[in-house]
DNA sequence: CCCGTGCCCTGGCGGC
DNA sequence: TGCCGCCAGGGCACGG
C-alpha cells in the first residue's frame, strides 16, 4: 500500500509522462470512481504539474486541480498500446500516449476541485502537515490529550501526513513506543522523537525508493518497494535488536507488529 | 469534540 | 477440486 514514499515515486513517474501533456479523452469503465460531469471538465485541460501532499497526489490542470488518492492499490501506467487491464477503472487519453488508472480493489478516488479551494474543503481541508514540516511541539499538543494508541494517531493523517499501516510500525519499533501507548501518556521528549523517527524513515525510503526506481516491467509502471522491515509483517520471527518474537495485535482495526520487549507502554 | 464501528472492494488463502 | 468464509486496508460517515 502506498505511503507518502511511494506516492512521490509515483509522482516522479507521472511528471515524466504526462506533464505538459493535454487530455483529450477519457474513458471511466467503474462509473463510481469519477461522476461524468467531472469528466467532462477533464477532457481538454492541459497537466502542468503532478505535485503531492501526504498521501495525496494533485495534477494541476489549466483550471483544476484533480486529486487522486491510490489507497491500497492504485496505480498508474503507461499503456504503450490498448491492450488494458481488466482492473483498468480510468483509461486518460493524453496528447500522444495512454494513460490508465488500475486499481484492483477500487478503493483509490478521485476530486475535482478549482484551484483556490483544493485545501480548503474535503479532501484535503483538514489533513496535516507532513513529518518533515511538522512542528513536534504542535504534534505534542494534538495528541497529548487524545486517549487514543500512538498506532491510531499516527495513522490519522489530520494529526500527521504521510504514513501508513506499514511505516507507522517502523517509526513506533525504532521510538521503543509500545503501539497501543495512548497519546495522553506520550511526553513531549517522546512525542518529538516520534516526529524525528517519522522522517528518518520516509526519507530512507524514499532514499530507497530512488535508487530502485522505475524498475519499470513491460509496460510502464511504477514499481513499489520497501525498506528493510524492523517489524511490520514479521510476526513470530525474532526481533532484530533483542530476538524476542515479534508479536502482533488489531489496533483500530489494523494489524499493528511490535517488539513487547523493545516497546514499552 | 471525542472515539469506536462499519463500509467500500476483490484476490488470496485456509478449512472442509 | 471446489466452494465458502474471512481477511487485508485508508478514509470517512455515522452513532453513542
Amino acid at each position: 500500500m502506498p505511503e507518502l514514499p511511494e506516492v512521490r515515486i509515483v509522482s516522479k513517474f507521472l511528471n515524466k509522462e504526462a506533464k505538459g501533456q493535454t487530455i483529450t479523452n477519457i474513458d471511466v469503465r467503474y462509473k463510481r470512481m469519477l461522476p461524468e460531469e467531472t469528466k467532462e471538465k477533464l477532457i481538454g485541460q492541459k497537466i502542468n504539474n503532478i505535485k503531492t501532499h501526504g498521501k495525496y497526489i494533485i495534477f494541476e490542470l489549466t483550471d483544476y486541480d484533480l486529486i487522486s488518492h491510490l489507497r491500497m492499490e492504485g496505480k498508474y501506467y503507461v499503456r504503450s498500446n490498448a491492450n488494458f487491464n481488466k482492473h483498468d477503472h480510468i483509461i486518460f487519453y493524453l496528447t500522444d500516449k495512454i494513460l490508465t488508472y488500475n486499481d484492483v480493489r477500487k478503493f483509490g478516488t478521485f476530486d475535482l476541485r478549482d484551484k483556490e479551494e483544493t485545501f480548503k474543503v474535503k479532501p484535503l481541508v483538514k489533513v496535516a502537515d507532513e513529518p518533515f514540516d511538522i512542528d513536534p511541539d504542535k504534534f505534542y499538543e494534538e495528541i497529548k490529550n487524545r486517549n487514543v494508541p500512538l498506532k491510531s494517531l499516527l495513522l490519522n493523517q489530520h494529526i500527521i501526513a504521510g504514513l501508513g499501516n506499514i511505516y507507522a510500525d517502523e517509526v513506533l519499533f525504532l521510538t521503543k513506543l509500545h503501539p497501543f501507548k495512548k497519546g495522553n501518556t506520550t511526553t513531549k521528549e517522546q512525542a518529538k522523537l516520534l516526529v524525528l523517527n517519522s522522517i528518518d524513515v520516509l526519507n530512507r525510503a524514499i532514499k530507497k525508493g530512488g535508487t530502485t526506481l522505475y524498475s519499470f516491467k513491460s509496460d510502464d509502471e511504477v514499481g513499489y518497494f520497501a525498506l528493510d522491515l524492523l517489524v511490520h509483517t514479521r510476526y513470530n520471527e525474532p526481533c532484530k535488536k533483542c530476538g524476542t518474537l515479534i508479536d502482533k495485535m488489531k489496533i483500530g482495526g489494523r494489524t499493528s507488529y511490535y517488539c513487547k520487549t523493545c516497546q514499552r507502554m
